[in-house]
DNA sequence: AATGAATGAGGTTTCATTCAT
DNA sequence: TATGAATGAAACCTCATTCAT
């Protein structure tokens, strides 16, 4: 019998060491020995679960965006139309410690997708998604007779997701000169404004 | 007699180089020695102006920084309100070849902010200067009367902003999927929403 | 009760695999993992029934020799003299798929002789039969009348392991350039000068 | 100015350092670090020069061609027909320190022609260029009445160069259990045969 | 007997930086 | 000032070998 040994467990244990480096040390200092042993083991042991470096991000970004996708479920599962889409908008926001890491490994994705087929696919992937959750969920407010029939749902949801992603930026270039309580002000008044509430 | 050279000169075409080449080839494979060869000299003319590659980077942020402040200033000083809004906030998407090219610096900027100082005070220069120059614009269409009286020039801005930079993202991720047309078309509607004119 | 293995067979499972990865990829390809993998077994598994790759490598070329060895001998069995010859050098050229096989083997023993004790004793002793052979087939061909009496067997058995040595990297080398037909006619033509009949 | 360096001798130090540590150590353990290191730079300094492994390889190969092509050029220029033949064969064969080092070249050529489009073209020139020379001198040797007017040229120059590719090999594989003086007589009694003088 | 995880040395390559000229 | 050769650290990757199970 072999060394028993959790196989997936163990990857997961690489993909959290790299996602943890990508997180601090940003993509570029990603390096494979810095993950091995970030993750307590060496170079090679890392070689037998991924090929090669490229192979590992493409699963923490994988894992990242399962991640996202949980949070943003859950809060979809708990409340409906307006309320379901502040939850999920800020959810999306690098408000706490957990959304603060998926922003770097989305300005990572943006900053590679230029040169990277990978980065790119993952990054439609992304966009995809949340434009769908948006778009159902504001299709849920019209029939909740919280928005007029006759809004472009299509273009809401883009303009809602830009800015996420834009406030998402602003906040972490802030570098902690903007608070948590002004960012959510932000998106409420957006809201009041897209639901005449204003 | 020392060799008569155009210190400032010289010191342009390198900023120059490096920020094609930034452009072109990404920060990541942005190196000296491709800078130095791209703008006709050697890496050991290169030393001679900037300390170190940093040093040529920040350059090139600043330098970035200007071209769009000279564009966003024409369009003011030849419109007004809504209209010199509806143009600036156009000139900063990533519509034309100029404009890419100051994206591809900003995503490698928001990329690098979190472990470059250089990075992050460029960046929070950045965004001084685009809100300052919505919100003057803001109160511009104020005192127009296109705007009420009431309404917050500061969160306005902010929104304003987050939405330009989320759309620029999402277009440049888009990889062609999207059109210019439909970009110009989400912020034509964002601004008769604003302007009341939907 | 220990597991019940056929010891033997398993070691020829792994030298099949290594013979196969060798004519496939190359010596220097021939990794134990890919060795291993092609038998079907793990690493591991490998390593219990050889010390090491160089070990599992000396007994790719001992098999090697042993199926050269058994089809040179089925040649003497069916002929005599002068057919004999012909056919023992044209059974050691790589005109078929399994000679093509032995020589890819004889390359890697050339180029790599002067560094392996295991590579020269295998060469070595290729030479010692491929000698004794042909000479005793050119004793049988002067009993046979076929040769004058007074014939220099030794010498003219190493010209033609020559002749057979270099035709074979001749043909290799040109890679399809040559055709079988042109080797053989270059054979034949060498026997009708040795045997007077050109 | 820049430091005095003389490029193509530099160049010259490198490709030496190599042929040598192929020629010693096999093309295996020819990395370039130990070429480097033999050469007395380090492994960053051979990059200025070669841009990667293959081309250092490409350059020993065919420095290697020129000596060789160097030697025999002046076997010819000498002598003529028959002497100049024999000149040409023992000028070839890994009788002297210099031949032998291009044995070794030649024996990585073959193990690694299949594997390397470089290799192959390579081999492929010395073959026309060893083709060419000796049925040159051939025909010489028919002018001058030495040969038959009907001797097949090409068929005797491919069963010389095979003569001499296999007796190369015989001689390098016995490790000194064959003398220069047995292979020259070798040599000699195939030529004696060849011209009717046996 | 067999597994296959893990090690760690060693390979090629890239590149910011230094420095003699 | 300018050159560009040279350094040397560090990156990714490969792989024979070891060893706990």
């Amino acid at each position: 019998m072999p060394k028993v040994v959790d196989h997936d467990a163990r990857r997961r244990d690489f993909i959290e060491a790299a996602y943890q480096t990508i997180v601090e040390e940003g993509l570029a200092r990603t390096t494979i020995r810095a993950v091995a042993k970030r993750a307590g083991y060496t170079t090679g042991a890392l070689v037998h679960y991924f090929a090669d470096k490229e192979e590992l991000i493409a699963h923490v970004l994988e894992e990242n965006g399962k991640l996202v996708r949980e949070r943003m479920q859950h809060a979809e599962r708990e409340l409906k139309g307006r309320a379901a889409l502040r939850q999920v908008l800020l959810e999306a926001l690098p408000l706490n410690r957990r959304q603060h890491s998926s922003w770097r490994i989305w300005l990572a994705l943006w900053y590679h997708s230029e040169s990277s087929e990978a980065m790119r696919k993952e990054e439609r992937r992304r966009y995809r998604e949340w434009l769908g959750r948006i778009s159902a969920i504001l299709r849920e407010s019209i029939d909740l007779g919280e928005l007029p029939a006759g809004t472009d749902v299509d273009a809401r949801a883009r303009l809602l997701v830009a800015m996420v992603d834009g406030l998402g930026v602003q906040f972490l270039m802030a570098g902690g000169r903007m608070s948590a309580r002004k960012l959510t002000a932000l998106v409420d008044g957006a809201l009041d404004e897209l639901f005449g509430t204003g």
